[in-house]
RNA sequence: GCACCUGUAGCUCAGCUGGAUAGAGCGCUGCCCUCCGAAGGCAGAGGCCCAAGGUUCGAAUCCUUGCAGGUGCGCCA
């Protein structure tokens, strides 16, 4: 239920009627007809620009047609006013029942108020976090693995068929030298003194994989060359490495359905059939390329390779599939690893990236429009970077300086909720500050502590209500008289609740769960400021000790708050709490 | 040099994919507790939406150009 789309519905009805009274012109493209919240509420709850869209194409005065409409629309009973305004702009005011039926809906909804079939149950893949297995995720991955992790659960909130995905780059020659320094620290586990060199990984992380090793097989790889242990250890150190990274992405609650293996794509034909379905469509090549203007690489010497036509879907040069020494780059096996996604069936695509492979989009978009001729859409999430605060004061992340912030120091130390909450109060695209200090404050400068404190607030309403002896099971709230609810404050605050199925909507389709967290966070603004009225306005508080039908339909309102906010934190991955502790 | 992202209140940022007089928090100035937890609320001041053109009934939003910041640019994944 969404009354937003419900009075649009109704009010292309009133077009239809008007086209065949013969008011309009038959066959008005009605597509940028819409019905929105009005900025300023003193315009009314909805406003339509139907007047002014079709005014030009009908041949008709905007006042006209708007008055025309408004005469229409006053038919129906949800609809109290509809006045002329402005350019021609029909505000539309709603009588109260109609926002007392959404609070009602809410909370015989529950939890599911708001889903919405918009994605008609398309099948999308969702990949994020997909970190190299060479060490343990950091406070960028956590941003990745967060957004990705709610936008998922938001599409999937929307209507879509969602596949979480992780892409293990274990493929490479990085790999090669995570096993050559989890080598190093089985030696060091056997005793042994060991140096990391230049090209090894130094981190303690790789203490606890060496000794594990040693506990596996013994001294059998002590002092033997990397012919007898390389591959063995490659795979061992990768398995460790993944089992670290799933560890921390469940302690951010994050849950794949399905981790996919870069290696698998190798020695498998896979990466040749990829390239062979392009090569079919000709965009495979043997060329030279030319340096980059401006910033040429010190050792540029032309090199033939085999590239990639991307640039006959949209990039601006050819990429190389094959080094000169005709090993694949990275670029090749990610075609086939998407030409697989595509040949699982998805409808869409979307990619998590981290701000910086921004260089790699149009590249990657390229190949999926080419693999399959433009039918499935790849979508590419940019996160930008998180830069860490401590007291206000800049805290940079340095491996050599020990203060390498990890996904599990974050988690540890301020916890999965806030965590999540936090990472999604801003635009993916737009950098993100996380202080330590300031999201664990107690007050309302904390988005996260607003909005749980909205929620407990109304929790303990809840708990104070049953004590008194009133039920406020949802069914029986859903029954009770609403009728009661008609203070501006009141109808202002049901008002927004009524708004969250559109504001869902607008999410999903712009793949930006932060517009949830912004919403929840007025949300909770609404509520404390009803809340508040409540200390000078006693017939305003929720609970009425000697009125419990009233108690009812006032606790009913702030009950579908809950249910919102909890369908908004499960969204973003957070638990919403009954209590502030 | 090129590509992508970002320029909105003193600070940190929203702005519903073109709507009416541009919003919130912090900070600043004033109020409101024998209270349903004030861990909060109310009010006020504060704007050339980076700049200049263009598109149209209408632009912070779309297009062009410029300026500023960030990210990236063939054998690194």
């Amino acid at each position: 239920m969404n009354l937003f789309t419900d009075i649009h519905a109704r009010v292309l009805e009133a077009l239809r009627a008007l086209e065949a009274a013969g008011d309009l012109p038959a066959g008005l493209d009605t597509g940028n007809v819409t019905v929105e919240p009005p900025r300023d509420p003193a315009h009314g709850d909805m406003a339509t620009n139907a007047a002014m869209v079709l005014a030009k194409p009908a041949g008709a005065r905007p006042r006209d047609i708007a008055e025309a409409l408004a005469r229409h629309l006053a038919e129906d009973p949800r609809i109290a006013t509809a006045e002329v305004a402005g350019p021609g702009f029909l505000n539309l005011r709603l009588s109260p029942h109609a926002w007392q039926d959404v609070l009602r809906v809410a909370l015989e909804r529950g939890q599911d108020f708001g889903r919405s079939r918009m994605g008609a149950g398309q099948a999308v893949n969702v990949e994020y976090v997909s970190a190299n297995p060479t060490g343990p995720l950091h406070v960028g991955h956590t941003r990745g693995a967060v957004f990705g992790d709610a936008l998922a659960s938001l599409l999937d909130f929307v209507g879509y068929a969602v596949t979480r995905e992780y892409y293990i780059n274990d493929g490479g020659a990085q790999v090669d030298t995570l096993a050559r320094s989890v080598y190093l620290r089985y030696l060091e586990a056997h005793g042994q003194e060991v140096a990391f060199e230049e090209g090894t990984y130094p981190g303690d992380y790789l203490i606890e994989v060496g000794e594990r090793l040693m506990e596996q097989v013994g001294d059998a790889y002590v002092d033997q060359p990397e012919a007898v242990w390389l591959a063995e250890v490659r795979t061992f150190a990768t398995e460790a490495m993944m089992d670290i990274i799933r560890r921390d992405l469940k302690a951010l609650g994050v849950q794949m359905d399905v981790f996919f293996s870069e290696k698998s794509l190798y020695g498998t034909g896979k990466i040749e059939a990829a390239l062979d379905a392009l090569a079919e469509k000709g965009l495979i090549y043997e060329g030279v390329l030319e340096p980059p203007k401006g910033k040429k690489p010190e050792d540029w010497e032309p090199r033939e390779q085999t590239l990639f036509r991307s640039t006959a879907h949209g990039d601006d040069v050819d990429r190389p599939v094959r080094k000169s020494d005709g090993s694949w780059t990275y670029f090749a096996p990610d075609i086939a690893y998407h030409y697989d996604k595509v040949r699982r069936g998805f409808d869409l695509l979307i990619d998590v990236f981290g701000a910086d492979h921004g260089g790699y989009v149009k590249r990657m978009k390229a190949a999926v429009s080419a693999l399959t001729d433009g039918r499935v859409p790849l979508e590419i999430k940019l996160c930008q970077l998180v830069k860490l605060y401590k007291g206000g004061e800049p805290f940079k992340m340095s491996k050599r300086a020990g203060t390498f912030v990890t996904l599990r120091d974050v988690v540890e130390q301020v916890g999965p909720d806030v965590t999540r909450f936090v990472m999604l109060t801003r635009k993916n695209d737009a950098p993100l500050d996380f202080d330590f200090d300031k999201v664990l404050e107690q007050s309302k400068d904390n988005p996260v502590f607003y909005v749980q404190y909205a929620h407990a607030r109304v929790c303990s309403v809840l708990r104070k209500a049953r004590a008194a002896g009133i039920d406020v099971e949802d069914a029986t709230l859903a029954a009770a008289d609403l009728g009661v609810l008609t203070d501006p404050a009141e109808l202002s605050l049901a008002r927004k609740v009524a708004e969250w199925p559109r504001l869902v909507e607008i999410a999903g389709r712009t793949a930006e769960p932060h517009r949830v967290a912004f919403f929840l966070y007025d949300l909770a603004s609404e509520l404390h400021s009803l809340w508040n009225l409540g200390n000078d306005r006693p017939e305003l508080r929720f609970l009425q000790e000697d009125a419990p039908a009233t108690s009812q339909a006032k606790i009913a309102l702030a009950r579908s708050v809950t249910v919102v906010i909890s369908a908004g934190l499960g969204i973003l991955g957070v638990t919403p709490v009954e209590e502030m502790r």
